[in-house]
RNA sequence: GCCCGGGUGGCGAAAUUGGCAGACGCACGGGACUUAAAAUCCCGAGACCGGCAACGGUCGUGUGGGUUCAAUUCCCACCCCGGGCACCA
């Protein structure tokens, strides 16, 4: 038996101090290199990817790094423990505009300033003793790297995936750059909350995503461990319509076209159709209106109001407005002439650029009408509604759903066909009589990857004067980019400033040619860095695909929703086009995702203009590692936003001092008394702290395997310790035996070592253990021992709490029935009155039911 | 306008399958230890009403209705907050 310490409460070297706890093993997992580096494809575990977003090196790491990885360390220990091959892997998005912007305040070169950030960001993440395997760490900006972006490019030029046009692009003034559509929020700048996009024309390479539409699309059905919510804005973003398009002869075939294409999800209306519209931009426009300056001029003008809209940042529906161009169309269907119009309203970039009106049945094309006194005719009946409205009526547009069940009327020979018949059959018209077919629009455009920037990869194309564009040659790669490069205000590209850079020999005759200047948007390096972790320092290949395969898809990856549609749809494009170029087998990178919550501050998101910042390097001086770690993960579950609040550090930190005080205090280290076997025989209050282990073990591996709430994993740390407060003065009377203590200690430093590593490694230490715990295995639990012997039974008397029995815990219905039917308290509430009914749901719960 | 989330004590939150609402923690109050404070340990606590008290009663998970012996949980309608998309034919 144990003797009670002279003074039970805590003395000064009881104190939890973690600075020297921490600091001491994080220095000695950094020296063990081999720590946290994953076995080889050859392994016999079973292999278990855990992936976390790289972040950009700008300098620090902030809150929402330091939750992202705490969620990501925690599971990667955890599949450790349970002895699976795990991989482990961080690296740095090291090419981007702050870069460039820092050389220009502090005049230091952009790679200096990055690889500076790169390591104190890494000294910080081994502070915060984040289990990454560095043998495998990626830095994007490194030409080891980036010499596979420019591989891809042009192994994507010769499958025709990457081409050049001159294009209409986004361009932020402030960024002095190209901007790709998922670049470009609310009108702003992603970068630029405040600084609207301008358009510009400008010879850009693009790489054809809408190749791969459709199946980017259809795949997310497959994706089933993807938030739902990610998918749904995939969904949205890719946004495929199905329709036909439909040709309309021109009247007077003119020498600029025969006919107008247009693109309907309603070819079921357009009997319906009394106008044509096209978009400003539209080819044909200008043949229509050549000799007609004053259209022309009209014309114009809608041009520059739509972009003046555009650059106002005025989203969503403007005034309608349009021009009659004069001409007519024939509607193939019925013969009928129909006005030729430029609207504001219809999009060059959607479809044809070209529409049918059909003002009876859609909303713009009613309000058009309307204010040009167009004729409304309507061609489509609800079941509901017996009688069709006379031609040319003015109400609100007879909007039918394409689900709703509803007849053609006043269309020919289709008259009486539901609409979702007369959309097949007249598909099928058009296209016996070859004036159309179905159709399937996307919303999702190619990807822009042209940036007028220095501090990304260099796009490995040349411009020759006799062979014209012509990709350098593999052998070439990498296309250096240039380190000693003056960095100005100027706009534009700075490579095309730099002579030695831009002036090249063609690698194809060998004359006289220009290099591109323009520079990859840095997405495309986060694209496939996820691969490249699985052999980072190949240099024949950008992978090894047997590796590659063994690794992928990646089991669990974890970031922020804020990537929902940019880095998560090119991620996948890129796989799928990785695929295809027979590099890879997967279709998909990540099996599993989980998008985390933002981490927030009196309500709203951290940010330097609202001064509500707060910094990791704070937290941890303040208190520790640990209970930085651990508090990110206790303040709500992972998925939700997180209101940052100090005290609630400091409670974390409390605990894990409360943990560290009953170790000194009590701790069992191996080979004494302590590792005896238990007595057969427990006390009630032994068996109960025995009990409350196995429960606490069980409700964690539980969550490990599917939930996630971390936050209740913590909570019932908790509770078990308070468990073991509550019996420490029976270790004395010796109620609890001690061979119970250190059972309970050893699952204890097992069970904190996701969440608090280094306060785990400690007691581990206490404990006389000298194994990494990484490699222990993940405690067992007994669900005999976590089962309770006896419960708490409330009984309800027409569904108000009477009385509360104790029963055995596996009761049978009868024999609990009786115990509460024979409580004094419960036969004097149901006394006098009339029994209906008595509901007993053996364990949980009784409720008699009395009139 | 359309599509996702979310709304529970003073605060962060919990309740895994329709079965005791508020676990755990913060803040707060009380006690122990201390010359004192900090630290620590123990106890209390949803709101309201009654009672010196043990205790008893009523209300309570955004609002209104419904299903059920029983609803934070299921159904219908609505309100508020956050996010995404938005003239996409």
């Amino acid at each position: 038996m144990t003797t009670p310490p002279q003074e039970t409460v805590n003395t000064h070297e009881d104190r939890y101090h973690p600075q020297p706890i921490e600091e001491k093993w994080s220095a000695a997992w950094q020296k063990d290199s081999q720590l946290y580096v994953a076995e080889p494809p050859s392994s016999a575990k079973k292999k278990y990817y855990v992936l976390e977003m790289l972040p950009y090196p700008s300098g620090a790491l902030h809150m929402g790094h330091v939750r992202n990885y705490a969620i990501g360390d925690a599971l990667a220990r955890y599949m450790w423990m349970r002895g699976y091959n795990v991989l482990h892997p961080m690296g740095w998005d090291a090419f981007g505009l702050p870069a460039e912007n820092a050389a220009l305040k502090n005049n230091t070169p952009p790679r200096e300033w990055t690889l500076a950030n790169v390591a104190s960001m890494k000294a910080q993440m081994n502070r915060l003793g984040f289990s990454y395997d560095w043998s495998t760490e990626v830095t994007t900006c490194l030409p080891d790297y980036y010499r596979w972006n420019q591989w891809f490019f042009l192994k994507m030029y010769e499958r025709g995936l990457a081409y050049r046009k001159n294009s209409k692009v986004n361009w932020c003034p402030e960024c002095a750059t190209v901007l790709a559509n998922e670049q470009v929020i609310d009108g702003c700048c992603w970068r630029h909350e405040d600084t609207k996009v301008e358009q510009r024309e400008l010879e850009q390479w693009f790489l054809r995503i809408t190749n791969y539409a459709g199946e980017l699309l259809n795949d997310l059905d497959q994706l089933e461990s993807w938030p739902e919510k990610v998918r749904t804005m995939q969904r949205n973003w890719i946004g495929r319509s199905e329709g036909a398009t439909v040709d309309f002869a021109l009247e007077h075939a003119g020498p600029v076209a025969e006919k107008i294409s247009v693109f309907t999800t309603r070819i079921d209306t357009i009997f319906g159709a009394t106008s044509l519209q096209l978009a400003p931009q539209h080819p044909v426009v200008a043949g229509l209106i050549a000799n007609n300056p004053e259209l022309l001029a009209k014309v114009d003008a809608l041009i520059s109001e739509q972009r003046s809209a555009k650059e106002a940042g005025e989203i969503g529906p403007v005034e309608k407005n349009g021009v009659f161009t004069g001409a007519y169309a024939i509607n193939p269907f019925n013969e009928e002439q129909l006005p030729i119009w430029v609207a504001n309203y219809v999009l060059m970039e959607y479809g044809t650029g070209a529409i049918m009106s059909v003002p009876a049945h859609d909303e713009r094309d009613h309000e058009f009408a309307r204010k040009f006194g167009l004729e409304v005719r309507v061609v489509v009946l609800p079941r509901r509604t017996s009688e069709p409205p006379e031609s040319g009526q003015e109400e609100a547009p007879m909007l039918t759903s394409t689900s709703e069940e509803s007849l053609l009327i006043n269309s020919g020979d289709f008259n009486g066909l539901s609409n979702l018949d007369a959309q097949k059959k007249m598909s099928q018209h058009a296209e016996e009589h070859g004036f159309g077919k179905s159709a399937v629009s996307y919303r999702l455009k190619d990807w822009g990857i042209s940036r007028q920037r220095y501090w990304g990869t260099p796009i490995p194309i040349l411009y020759c004067e006799k062979c014209g564009v012509v990709p350098e040659k593999e052998e070439n790669l990498p296309v250096l980019l240039p380190e000693d490069i003056e960095i100005t205000q100027q706009g534009g590209s700075p490579l095309s400033r730099l002579p030695e850079f831009a002036n090249a020999r063609c690698p194809k005759c060998g004359g006289t040619a220009r290099r591109e200047t323009d520079t990859m948007d840095t997405f495309v390096d986060s694209s496939w860095y996820f691969y490249r972790y699985t052999n980072a320092k190949l240099n024949t290949a950008p992978l090894d695909r047997d590796t590659v395969d063994y690794w992928f898809p990646i089991d669990q990856y974890i970031g922020g929703v804020e990537h929902a549609i940019l880095h998560l749809i090119y991620s996948r494009f890129w796989t799928k086009v990785m695929r295809d170029m027979g590099l890879i087998s997967n279709s998909e990178p990540a099996a599993r995702l989980f998008t985390q919550g933002m981490v927030i501050k009196n309500g709203a998101k951290m940010s330097k203009s609202k001064g509500n910042v707060v910094s990791p390097d704070d937290m941890v001086a303040r208190y520790g590692a640990d209970s930085t770690r651990m508090y990110a993960l206790f303040a709500a579950p992972p998925d939700r936003d997180l209101d940052w609040q100090e005290q609630g550090v400091e409670g974390v930190h409390r605990f894990l001092g409360r943990v560290y005080r009953f170790f000194m205090r009590q701790a069992q280290p191996k080979n004494t008394q302590g590792n005896a076997r238990l007595p057969g025989e427990l006390s009630a209050e032994a068996r109960k702290l025995q009990r409350k282990m196995h429960q606490t073990i069980a409700k964690i591996t539980r969550d490990f395997e599917g939930r996630w709430h971390f936050n209740t994993c913590i909570a019932a740390i908790m509770e078990l310790v308070n468990e073991l407060y509550a019996a420490e003065p029976l270790i004395y009377s010796g109620k609890i035996p001690v061979q119970l203590i250190a059972e309970v200690q050893r699952s204890l430093a097992l069970l904190l070592a996701p969440f608090a590593p280094y306060l785990a490694a400690e007691l581990w230490s206490v404990l006389g253990e000298t194994g990494v715990l990484l490699k222990q295995p993940w405690p067992p639990f007994d669900p005999a021992l976590a089962k309770e012997e006896s419960v708490e039974v409330p009984v309800q008397v027409n569904g108000k709490i009477k009385a509360r029995i104790i029963v055995p815990a596996d009761s049978s219905e009868g024999f609990t029935r009786e115990q509460a039917m024979a409580d004094t308290k419960v036969i004097a509430a149901i006394d006098g009155k009339e029994l209906l009914k008595a509901i007993v749901i053996p364990g949980r719960l009784v409720n008699i039911v009395v009139r």
